[in-house]
DNA sequence: GTATAATTGGGGGTTTTCCCCTATGGACTA
DNA sequence: TAGTCCATAGGGGAAAACCCCCAATTATAC
Protein backbone atom coordinates (compact mmCIF):
# COMPACT_ATOMS: atom_id res chain seq x y z
CA UNK A 1 0.00 0.00 0.00
CA UNK A 2 1.42 3.17 -1.22
CA UNK A 3 0.72 6.12 1.04
CA UNK A 4 0.56 9.81 -0.49
CA UNK A 5 0.16 13.29 0.58
CA UNK A 6 -1.46 15.83 -1.66
CA UNK A 7 -0.44 18.97 -1.58
CA UNK A 8 -2.39 22.00 -3.94
CA UNK A 9 -4.04 24.87 -2.92
CA UNK A 10 -6.27 24.48 -5.78
CA UNK A 11 -9.30 22.34 -3.83
CA UNK A 12 -11.13 21.04 -6.72
CA UNK A 13 -7.81 20.13 -7.73
CA UNK A 14 -6.45 18.01 -4.50
CA UNK A 15 -10.34 16.48 -5.21
CA UNK A 16 -9.96 15.29 -8.24
CA UNK A 17 -6.47 13.51 -7.83
CA UNK A 18 -7.75 11.92 -5.15
CA UNK A 19 -10.97 10.77 -6.57
CA UNK A 20 -8.63 8.92 -9.17
CA UNK A 21 -6.56 7.80 -6.85
CA UNK A 22 -9.10 6.13 -4.78
CA UNK A 23 -9.86 3.71 -7.37
CA UNK A 24 -6.27 2.23 -6.59
CA UNK A 25 -6.28 -0.38 -5.16
CA UNK A 26 -2.84 -0.26 -3.70
CA UNK A 27 -2.76 3.28 -2.86
CA UNK A 28 -3.97 5.47 -0.31
CA UNK A 29 -4.24 9.25 0.49
CA UNK A 30 -3.70 9.83 3.72
CA UNK A 31 -3.80 13.72 3.52
CA UNK A 32 -3.76 17.07 1.75
CA UNK A 33 -2.43 19.82 2.87
CA UNK A 34 -3.41 23.42 0.64
CA UNK A 35 -0.77 25.53 1.53
CA UNK A 36 3.49 25.19 2.30
CA UNK A 37 3.15 25.59 5.71
CA UNK A 38 0.74 22.88 6.89
CA UNK A 39 2.83 19.62 4.89
CA UNK A 40 6.10 19.60 7.44
CA UNK A 41 3.96 19.48 10.41
CA UNK A 42 1.67 16.93 8.75
CA UNK A 43 4.45 14.72 7.83
CA UNK A 44 5.73 15.00 11.87
CA UNK A 45 2.85 13.25 12.73
CA UNK A 46 2.14 10.50 9.74
CA UNK A 47 4.70 10.06 7.07
CA UNK A 48 3.61 9.32 3.56
CA UNK A 49 5.54 7.15 1.13
CA UNK A 50 4.93 9.80 -1.74
CA UNK A 51 4.17 13.27 -1.65
CA UNK A 52 2.47 14.77 -4.51
CA UNK A 53 3.81 18.59 -4.41
CA UNK A 54 2.90 21.67 -6.28
CA UNK A 55 5.42 23.87 -7.58
CA UNK A 56 3.36 26.97 -6.46
CA UNK A 57 2.09 27.22 -3.31
CA UNK A 58 0.93 30.17 -0.78
CA UNK A 59 2.66 30.30 2.44
CA UNK A 60 5.80 28.40 1.45
CA UNK A 61 6.35 27.14 -1.69
CA UNK A 62 6.88 24.04 -3.25
CA UNK A 63 10.70 24.11 -3.75
CA UNK A 64 11.44 25.74 -0.04
CA UNK A 65 9.33 22.71 1.33
CA UNK A 66 11.08 20.39 -0.82
CA UNK A 67 14.36 21.27 0.16
CA UNK A 68 13.49 21.16 3.90
CA UNK A 69 11.58 17.97 3.53
CA UNK A 70 14.72 16.22 1.59
CA UNK A 71 17.17 17.17 4.76
CA UNK A 72 14.50 16.13 7.35
CA UNK A 73 12.70 12.97 5.95
CA UNK A 74 14.58 12.04 2.82
CA UNK A 75 12.94 9.01 2.63
CA UNK A 76 9.73 10.65 1.71
CA UNK A 77 9.81 10.95 -1.94
CA UNK A 78 8.70 13.94 -3.94
CA UNK A 79 6.64 13.98 -7.10
CA UNK A 80 6.38 17.56 -8.38
CA UNK A 81 3.12 18.71 -10.35
CA UNK A 82 2.93 21.70 -11.91
CA UNK A 83 0.57 23.68 -14.10
CA UNK A 84 3.91 25.27 -15.98
CA UNK A 85 6.50 23.48 -18.01
CA UNK A 86 9.27 26.24 -16.81
CA UNK A 87 12.79 25.59 -16.80
CA UNK A 88 13.75 27.20 -13.74
CA UNK A 89 11.31 25.26 -11.73
CA UNK A 90 12.35 21.99 -12.72
CA UNK A 91 15.94 22.79 -12.61
CA UNK A 92 15.54 23.81 -8.92
CA UNK A 93 12.75 21.30 -7.74
CA UNK A 94 15.09 18.54 -9.25
CA UNK A 95 18.17 20.23 -7.34
CA UNK A 96 16.48 20.34 -4.22
CA UNK A 97 15.30 16.45 -4.16
CA UNK A 98 11.98 15.61 -5.72
CA UNK A 99 12.00 12.62 -7.41
CA UNK A 100 9.47 13.50 -10.27
CA UNK A 101 8.25 16.53 -12.18
CA UNK A 102 5.07 16.02 -14.25
CA UNK A 103 2.51 18.57 -15.30
CA UNK A 104 -1.19 19.26 -14.56
CA UNK A 105 -2.44 18.40 -18.34
CA UNK A 106 -0.72 14.71 -17.75
CA UNK A 107 -3.62 12.39 -17.74
CA UNK A 108 -4.67 9.36 -15.01
CA UNK A 109 -2.47 6.44 -16.78
CA UNK A 110 0.63 8.64 -16.27
CA UNK A 111 -0.01 10.16 -13.15
CA UNK A 112 -0.41 6.52 -11.74
CA UNK A 113 3.14 5.35 -14.04
CA UNK A 114 4.47 8.36 -12.41
CA UNK A 115 3.57 7.15 -9.08
CA UNK A 116 4.58 3.41 -8.91
CA UNK A 117 7.88 4.73 -10.99
CA UNK A 118 8.60 6.84 -8.30
CA UNK A 119 7.70 4.25 -5.61
CA UNK A 120 10.07 2.10 -6.84
CA UNK A 121 12.68 4.66 -6.52
CA UNK A 122 13.37 5.42 -9.62
CA UNK A 123 12.53 9.25 -11.19
CA UNK A 124 9.48 9.65 -13.96
CA UNK A 125 9.31 13.26 -16.00
CA UNK A 126 6.52 13.65 -18.06
CA UNK A 127 7.59 14.20 -22.09
CA UNK A 128 7.58 17.67 -22.12
CA UNK A 129 9.54 17.87 -18.69
CA UNK A 130 12.15 15.88 -20.48
CA UNK A 131 12.79 17.94 -23.26
CA UNK A 132 12.57 21.38 -20.97
CA UNK A 133 15.78 19.26 -18.99
CA UNK A 134 17.49 18.84 -21.85
CA UNK A 135 17.64 22.43 -23.08
CA UNK A 136 18.53 23.52 -19.27
CA UNK A 137 21.18 21.31 -20.16
CA UNK A 138 22.40 22.45 -23.51
CA UNK A 139 22.12 26.20 -21.94
CA UNK A 140 23.79 25.64 -18.81
CA UNK A 141 27.37 24.20 -20.87
CA UNK A 142 27.04 26.48 -23.40
CA UNK A 143 27.15 29.64 -20.91
CA UNK A 144 29.05 27.91 -17.59
CA UNK A 145 26.30 27.72 -15.40
CA UNK A 146 23.52 29.97 -14.51
CA UNK A 147 21.90 32.15 -16.37
CA UNK A 148 19.11 33.49 -14.44
CA UNK A 149 19.85 35.40 -11.45
CA UNK A 150 20.10 39.38 -12.80
CA UNK A 151 18.82 39.80 -8.94
CA UNK A 152 20.48 38.68 -5.88
CA UNK A 153 18.95 36.62 -3.28
CA UNK A 154 15.97 37.94 -1.60
CA UNK A 155 15.93 35.72 1.35
CA UNK A 156 12.30 34.37 3.09
CA UNK A 157 11.72 37.12 5.27
CA UNK A 158 12.83 39.84 2.97
CA UNK A 159 10.19 37.82 0.54
CA UNK A 160 7.38 38.44 2.95
CA UNK A 161 8.10 42.22 3.62
CA UNK A 162 8.05 42.61 0.26
CA UNK A 163 4.95 40.87 -0.45
CA UNK A 164 3.28 43.47 2.16
CA UNK A 165 4.83 46.34 0.25
CA UNK A 166 3.41 45.66 -2.72
CA UNK A 167 0.19 45.05 -0.92
CA UNK A 168 -0.08 48.63 0.16
CA UNK A 169 1.19 47.93 3.33
CA UNK A 170 2.45 50.79 5.40
CA UNK A 171 5.99 49.69 7.37
CA UNK A 172 4.50 50.12 11.02
CA UNK A 173 1.26 47.77 9.44
CA UNK A 174 3.90 45.10 8.45
CA UNK A 175 5.56 45.04 11.66
CA UNK A 176 2.81 44.71 13.47
CA UNK A 177 1.27 41.55 10.63
CA UNK A 178 4.84 39.85 11.32
CA UNK A 179 5.56 40.77 15.27
CA UNK A 180 8.70 42.40 14.42
CA UNK A 181 9.82 46.56 15.01
CA UNK A 182 9.58 48.96 12.64
CA UNK A 183 13.22 49.72 12.57
CA UNK A 184 13.59 45.47 11.49
CA UNK A 185 11.13 46.18 8.86
CA UNK A 186 12.58 48.97 7.73
CA UNK A 187 16.22 47.44 7.80
CA UNK A 188 14.70 44.91 5.12
CA UNK A 189 12.99 47.68 3.32
CA UNK A 190 16.44 49.26 3.18
CA UNK A 191 17.82 45.58 2.09
CA UNK A 192 15.39 45.32 -0.52
CA UNK A 193 15.40 48.77 -2.27
CA UNK A 194 19.77 48.11 -2.37
CA UNK A 195 19.29 44.52 -3.70
CA UNK A 196 16.56 44.95 -6.53
CA UNK A 197 18.08 48.06 -7.11
CA UNK A 198 15.42 50.69 -6.79
CA UNK A 199 15.07 54.38 -5.20
CA UNK A 200 12.13 53.55 -3.64
CA UNK A 201 8.91 52.05 -3.21
CA UNK A 202 7.56 52.55 -6.56
CA UNK A 203 10.67 51.19 -8.15
CA UNK A 204 10.38 48.08 -5.64
CA UNK A 205 6.98 47.34 -6.92
CA UNK A 206 7.34 47.61 -10.09
CA UNK A 207 10.84 45.36 -10.55
CA UNK A 208 8.78 42.82 -8.21
CA UNK A 209 5.83 42.28 -10.41
CA UNK A 210 7.84 43.15 -13.82
CA UNK A 211 10.12 40.15 -12.85
CA UNK A 212 7.19 38.30 -10.59
CA UNK A 213 9.97 37.94 -8.45
CA UNK A 214 6.74 36.66 -5.68
CA UNK A 215 5.64 34.03 -7.63
CA UNK B 1 -30.09 13.53 -15.58
CA UNK B 2 -27.79 16.61 -15.80
CA UNK B 3 -25.58 15.87 -18.98
CA UNK B 4 -22.00 17.38 -18.39
CA UNK B 5 -19.64 18.25 -20.64
CA UNK B 6 -16.27 19.38 -19.42
CA UNK B 7 -13.16 21.77 -21.42
CA UNK B 8 -10.03 22.34 -19.78
CA UNK B 9 -6.73 21.59 -21.08
CA UNK B 10 -5.39 20.12 -18.08
CA UNK B 11 -6.50 16.60 -18.31
CA UNK B 12 -5.83 15.55 -14.72
CA UNK B 13 -7.72 18.29 -13.95
CA UNK B 14 -10.30 17.17 -16.28
CA UNK B 15 -9.96 13.42 -15.18
CA UNK B 16 -10.36 14.78 -11.48
CA UNK B 17 -13.78 16.27 -12.02
CA UNK B 18 -14.68 13.76 -14.04
CA UNK B 19 -14.22 11.20 -10.79
CA UNK B 20 -16.05 13.43 -8.73
CA UNK B 21 -19.14 13.66 -10.80
CA UNK B 22 -18.57 9.54 -11.48
CA UNK B 23 -20.25 9.53 -8.02
CA UNK B 24 -23.32 11.76 -8.50
CA UNK B 25 -26.04 9.46 -9.76
CA UNK B 26 -27.78 12.24 -11.35
CA UNK B 27 -25.21 13.94 -13.22
CA UNK B 28 -23.52 12.18 -16.70
CA UNK B 29 -20.61 13.50 -18.07
CA UNK B 30 -21.16 13.15 -21.58
CA UNK B 31 -17.66 14.45 -23.26
CA UNK B 32 -14.33 16.27 -22.69
CA UNK B 33 -12.46 18.42 -24.66
CA UNK B 34 -8.94 19.54 -23.86
CA UNK B 35 -8.95 22.63 -26.16
CA UNK B 36 -11.27 25.52 -27.43
CA UNK B 37 -11.71 24.82 -30.73
CA UNK B 38 -13.05 20.99 -30.16
CA UNK B 39 -16.14 22.44 -28.16
CA UNK B 40 -18.49 23.76 -30.74
CA UNK B 41 -18.81 20.97 -33.39
CA UNK B 42 -18.75 18.17 -29.89
CA UNK B 43 -22.12 20.44 -29.26
CA UNK B 44 -23.60 20.26 -32.91
CA UNK B 45 -23.32 16.40 -32.36
CA UNK B 46 -24.44 16.15 -28.37
CA UNK B 47 -26.13 18.63 -26.29
CA UNK B 48 -25.13 18.65 -22.64
CA UNK B 49 -27.02 20.64 -20.48
CA UNK B 50 -23.86 21.84 -18.50
CA UNK B 51 -20.66 23.18 -20.21
CA UNK B 52 -18.26 23.67 -17.57
CA UNK B 53 -15.77 25.78 -19.29
CA UNK B 54 -12.12 27.10 -18.43
CA UNK B 55 -11.69 30.49 -19.43
CA UNK B 56 -8.12 30.05 -20.22
CA UNK B 57 -7.96 27.61 -22.95
CA UNK B 58 -5.65 27.17 -25.72
CA UNK B 59 -6.75 27.00 -29.44
CA UNK B 60 -10.03 29.46 -28.91
CA UNK B 61 -10.57 30.97 -25.54
CA UNK B 62 -12.69 30.34 -23.12
CA UNK B 63 -14.93 34.03 -23.11
CA UNK B 64 -15.07 33.31 -27.33
CA UNK B 65 -16.60 30.01 -27.07
CA UNK B 66 -18.85 31.34 -24.54
CA UNK B 67 -19.91 34.36 -26.98
CA UNK B 68 -20.63 31.85 -29.94
CA UNK B 69 -22.23 29.40 -27.90
CA UNK B 70 -24.33 31.60 -25.73
CA UNK B 71 -25.77 33.29 -29.55
CA UNK B 72 -25.63 29.24 -31.13
CA UNK B 73 -26.80 27.22 -28.38
CA UNK B 74 -28.57 29.57 -26.09
CA UNK B 75 -29.72 26.31 -23.95
CA UNK B 76 -26.49 24.83 -23.22
CA UNK B 77 -25.86 26.31 -19.77
CA UNK B 78 -21.93 27.61 -19.24
CA UNK B 79 -20.37 27.20 -15.85
CA UNK B 80 -17.32 29.61 -16.17
CA UNK B 81 -14.25 27.34 -14.56
CA UNK B 82 -10.88 29.74 -13.87
CA UNK B 83 -7.93 29.71 -11.96
CA UNK B 84 -8.03 33.59 -11.29
CA UNK B 85 -10.57 35.59 -9.64
CA UNK B 86 -9.22 38.25 -12.43
CA UNK B 87 -12.05 40.77 -12.50
CA UNK B 88 -11.34 41.34 -16.51
CA UNK B 89 -12.30 37.54 -16.48
CA UNK B 90 -14.56 36.94 -14.53
CA UNK B 91 -17.44 40.47 -16.15
CA UNK B 92 -16.23 39.28 -19.97
CA UNK B 93 -17.49 35.94 -19.63
CA UNK B 94 -20.63 37.15 -17.90
CA UNK B 95 -21.44 39.30 -20.16
CA UNK B 96 -21.00 36.40 -23.00
CA UNK B 97 -23.85 34.44 -21.25
CA UNK B 98 -22.23 32.11 -18.69
CA UNK B 99 -24.35 31.46 -15.95
CA UNK B 100 -21.72 31.09 -13.34
CA UNK B 101 -18.24 31.11 -12.44
CA UNK B 102 -16.40 28.96 -10.05
CA UNK B 103 -12.58 29.08 -8.70
CA UNK B 104 -10.79 26.01 -9.03
CA UNK B 105 -9.81 25.88 -5.33
CA UNK B 106 -13.49 25.79 -4.70
CA UNK B 107 -14.21 22.42 -3.24
CA UNK B 108 -16.61 18.98 -4.48
CA UNK B 109 -19.35 20.05 -2.24
CA UNK B 110 -19.42 23.33 -3.96
CA UNK B 111 -18.61 22.44 -7.28
CA UNK B 112 -21.87 20.07 -7.27
CA UNK B 113 -23.63 22.92 -5.63
CA UNK B 114 -22.66 24.89 -8.37
CA UNK B 115 -24.00 22.59 -11.39
CA UNK B 116 -27.46 22.01 -9.76
CA UNK B 117 -27.71 25.64 -9.28
CA UNK B 118 -26.71 26.31 -12.57
CA UNK B 119 -28.96 24.01 -13.96
CA UNK B 120 -32.08 24.95 -11.66
CA UNK B 121 -31.79 28.17 -14.41
CA UNK B 122 -29.90 29.95 -11.28
CA UNK B 123 -26.69 31.81 -11.34
CA UNK B 124 -24.43 30.79 -8.98
CA UNK B 125 -20.48 32.20 -7.93
CA UNK B 126 -18.18 31.96 -5.33
CA UNK B 127 -17.80 33.91 -2.58
CA UNK B 128 -14.87 35.25 -3.59
CA UNK B 129 -15.94 35.75 -7.48
CA UNK B 130 -19.13 37.48 -5.53
CA UNK B 131 -16.83 40.40 -4.57
CA UNK B 132 -14.93 41.17 -7.81
CA UNK B 133 -18.03 41.37 -9.11
CA UNK B 134 -19.73 43.87 -6.88
CA UNK B 135 -16.02 45.70 -7.63
CA UNK B 136 -16.37 45.99 -11.39
CA UNK B 137 -19.96 46.55 -11.01
CA UNK B 138 -19.65 49.65 -8.84
CA UNK B 139 -16.46 51.09 -11.18
CA UNK B 140 -18.40 50.59 -14.21
CA UNK B 141 -21.38 52.78 -12.76
CA UNK B 142 -19.04 55.44 -12.16
CA UNK B 143 -18.07 55.64 -15.75
CA UNK B 144 -21.08 54.72 -17.48
CA UNK B 145 -21.21 51.45 -17.80
CA UNK B 146 -18.25 51.44 -20.60
CA UNK B 147 -16.79 47.90 -20.80
CA UNK B 148 -12.72 48.80 -21.39
CA UNK B 149 -12.50 51.01 -18.15
CA UNK B 150 -13.24 48.96 -15.12
CA UNK B 151 -11.22 52.51 -13.82
CA UNK B 152 -12.77 56.15 -14.22
CA UNK B 153 -11.22 57.73 -16.82
CA UNK B 154 -7.51 59.23 -16.17
CA UNK B 155 -6.78 62.16 -18.10
CA UNK B 156 -3.67 62.91 -20.22
CA UNK B 157 -1.87 64.25 -17.29
CA UNK B 158 -2.83 62.26 -15.01
CA UNK B 159 -0.83 59.27 -16.86
CA UNK B 160 2.23 61.45 -17.75
CA UNK B 161 2.19 61.79 -14.09
CA UNK B 162 1.78 57.83 -13.28
CA UNK B 163 4.42 57.12 -15.94
CA UNK B 164 7.11 59.06 -14.38
CA UNK B 165 6.06 57.67 -10.97
CA UNK B 166 6.13 53.86 -11.84
CA UNK B 167 9.24 54.77 -13.36
CA UNK B 168 10.88 55.68 -9.62
CA UNK B 169 10.70 59.71 -10.14
CA UNK B 170 9.86 61.26 -6.95
CA UNK B 171 6.97 64.60 -7.21
CA UNK B 172 9.77 67.23 -7.29
CA UNK B 173 11.59 65.44 -10.29
CA UNK B 174 8.60 64.85 -11.72
CA UNK B 175 7.42 68.85 -11.53
CA UNK B 176 10.81 69.82 -13.04
CA UNK B 177 10.66 67.53 -15.91
CA UNK B 178 7.15 68.44 -16.81
CA UNK B 179 7.56 71.85 -15.96
CA UNK B 180 5.30 72.84 -12.92
CA UNK B 181 4.74 73.31 -9.91
CA UNK B 182 5.53 70.86 -7.09
CA UNK B 183 2.06 71.59 -5.97
CA UNK B 184 0.59 70.33 -9.24
CA UNK B 185 2.40 67.11 -9.59
CA UNK B 186 1.08 66.19 -5.55
CA UNK B 187 -2.92 67.90 -6.91
CA UNK B 188 -2.57 64.74 -9.20
CA UNK B 189 -0.77 62.15 -7.59
CA UNK B 190 -3.89 62.81 -5.00
CA UNK B 191 -6.42 62.26 -7.82
CA UNK B 192 -4.70 59.06 -9.21
CA UNK B 193 -4.73 57.65 -5.52
CA UNK B 194 -8.64 57.91 -5.26
CA UNK B 195 -9.40 56.89 -8.88
CA UNK B 196 -7.57 53.99 -8.59
CA UNK B 197 -8.32 53.50 -5.25
CA UNK B 198 -4.73 53.45 -3.88
CA UNK B 199 -3.37 53.69 0.11
CA UNK B 200 -0.26 55.11 -1.38
CA UNK B 201 2.69 54.94 -4.67
CA UNK B 202 3.33 50.68 -3.69
CA UNK B 203 -0.69 50.37 -4.56
CA UNK B 204 -0.57 53.09 -8.00
CA UNK B 205 2.45 50.97 -9.22
CA UNK B 206 0.67 47.81 -8.64
CA UNK B 207 -2.71 48.70 -9.85
CA UNK B 208 -1.14 50.21 -12.62
CA UNK B 209 0.76 47.57 -13.99
CA UNK B 210 -1.10 44.63 -12.73
CA UNK B 211 -4.13 46.39 -14.97
CA UNK B 212 -1.77 47.59 -17.50
CA UNK B 213 -3.04 51.12 -17.42
CA UNK B 214 -0.10 52.73 -19.01
CA UNK B 215 0.26 50.86 -22.68
C1' DG C 1 35.02 26.06 12.56
C1' DT C 2 35.16 30.22 10.85
C1' DA C 3 33.35 33.34 7.62
C1' DT C 4 29.05 34.94 5.57
C1' DA C 5 24.35 36.03 5.56
C1' DA C 6 20.00 36.59 7.86
C1' DT C 7 17.20 38.50 11.39
C1' DT C 8 16.62 41.31 14.79
C1' DG C 9 16.65 46.14 16.82
C1' DG C 10 17.88 51.18 18.10
C1' DG C 11 19.16 56.56 17.69
C1' DG C 12 18.62 60.43 15.09
C1' DG C 13 17.81 62.90 11.04
C1' DT C 14 16.16 64.43 6.18
C1' DT C 15 13.19 63.85 2.37
C1' DT C 16 9.05 62.44 0.40
C1' DT C 17 4.50 61.36 0.48
C1' DC C 18 -0.04 62.08 1.84
C1' DC C 19 -3.93 64.89 3.47
C1' DC C 20 -6.70 68.86 4.53
C1' DC C 21 -8.05 73.19 2.79
C1' DT C 22 -8.66 76.79 -1.09
C1' DA C 23 -8.58 78.88 -5.80
C1' DT C 24 -8.45 80.34 -10.88
C1' DG C 25 -8.74 80.03 -15.94
C1' DG C 26 -9.93 77.17 -19.78
C1' DA C 27 -12.45 73.57 -22.19
C1' DC C 28 -16.07 70.76 -22.96
C1' DT C 29 -21.17 69.69 -22.59
C1' DA C 30 -25.91 69.15 -21.08
C1' DT D 1 -25.34 79.57 -19.99
C1' DA D 2 -24.41 77.03 -16.09
C1' DG D 3 -22.15 72.89 -14.58
C1' DT D 4 -18.36 69.81 -14.53
C1' DC D 5 -13.81 68.22 -15.42
C1' DC D 6 -8.99 69.42 -16.10
C1' DA D 7 -4.72 71.61 -15.16
C1' DT D 8 -2.71 74.72 -12.61
C1' DA D 9 -0.95 76.21 -7.81
C1' DG D 10 -0.43 77.34 -2.80
C1' DG D 11 -0.37 76.95 2.76
C1' DG D 12 0.27 74.06 6.41
C1' DG D 13 0.76 69.82 8.79
C1' DA D 14 1.04 64.76 9.78
C1' DA D 15 2.67 60.46 8.38
C1' DA D 16 5.60 57.58 5.98
C1' DA D 17 9.71 56.56 3.70
C1' DC D 18 14.47 56.85 3.32
C1' DC D 19 19.33 57.43 5.03
C1' DC D 20 23.17 57.36 7.94
C1' DC D 21 25.16 55.30 12.03
C1' DC D 22 25.49 51.00 14.92
C1' DA D 23 25.24 45.99 17.12
C1' DA D 24 23.63 41.25 18.92
C1' DT D 25 22.10 36.62 18.02
C1' DT D 26 21.32 32.91 15.06
C1' DA D 27 21.60 30.26 10.72
C1' DT D 28 23.93 28.71 6.89
C1' DA D 29 27.57 27.81 3.90
C1' DC D 30 32.18 26.69 2.67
Amino acid sequence: MIKILIADDHTMFVDGIESILKTESDINVIGQCYDGLSIIPFIEKETPDILLLDVNLPGKNGIEVCKELHAKYPMVKVLAISMFNEESYVTEILNNGAKGYILKNTGREELLLAIHTVQEGKTFFSKEVTNTIMKGLMNSRKNGGKKTAFFPKISRREKEVLKLIVEEHTTQEIADKLFISLKTVESHRSSLLSKLNARNTAGLVRITLENKLLD
